[in-house]
DNA sequence: CACCCGATTATCT
DNA sequence: GATAATCGGGTGT
């Protein structure tokens, strides 16, 4: 099953991704998170952005949080797919992932690196004071924040949840896409596993992009 | 724009 | 005790 690469107008796609979208090598998944809209519904209000970065990780490879075996934090890694695995760091900073792998390795997600903003603006402008802009959301800790995405969330089930999800939103074009190495690692640092959208302004600021 | 650095804490060794 | 899939503020070019 592949998604649709051709030339598709872009139209906009409430409908919710299904639990084998999220079956596949996990970078293929991060690949196609592309373009797809991820939706924090709370409390009557709707926050979401398009998804326009995105980093693999699988537990056969060693920056991957999975690759030393399943741990207190991890273990969402090892859960089944299509469900959120969210972790703390520096002290500071919630990153989200999407549970994916195919049926070969035992562990892998996807981390959400970058939404350009779509609906509840207002909100996730208030969540983020005082920035504006694509600084709202242009970096894994920073979407999180936006879209009021705390531990609390760990574990939740994108494919069933009416509180957090993700939806087919718009079709990305396979020319738009650029791979590159992911970001802030100390080891594995050249795998070509980061994938963003080529000249969207709400994709991360880097320094060195290989493509 | 490029580089440098401190903050702050859950988790792992 | 050390580390970390980050961020934002600071300084210098």
């Amino acid at each position: 099953m592949r998604m649709n690469h051709t030339k598709t107008p872009v139209v906009a796609s409430n409908v919710e991704l299904n639990r084998s979208f999220y079956e596949r090598d996990t970078h293929i998944v991060a690949r196609e998170l592309l373009g797809k809209e991820l939706v924090h519904y709370k409390a009557g209000n709707i926050r979401a952005g398009i998804i326009v970065e995105t980093e693999a990780y699988d537990s056969h490879d060693p920056a991957c949080h999975a690759y030393r075996g399943k741990t207190k934090r991890n273990y969402p890694l090892f859960g089944p797919v299509g469900h959120a695995y969210i972790y703390f760091i520096y002290g500071n900073h919630y990153c989200l992932n999407v549970v994916a792998r195919n049926n070969h390795v035992k562990a892998g997600g996807v981390l959400i690196r970058a939404i350009e903003p779509t609906q509840g603006v207002t909100f996730i402008e208030q969540a983020r004071h005082p920035v504006h802009g694509y600084h709202l959301s242009n970096g894994p800790g920073k979407l999180t924040q936006a879209l009021g995405i705390t531990k609390l969330h760990n574990t939740i089930d994108f494919v069933t949840s009416d509180e957090l999800y993700i939806t087919e939103g718009q079709s990305i074009e396979s020319s738009e896409i650029i791979t590159s190495a992911r970001i802030g690692l100390s080891i594995a640092q050249d795998a070509p596993l980061r994938f963003f959208i080529n000249n969207n302004p709400w994709v991360s600021k880097t320094k060195h992009v290989k493509s």
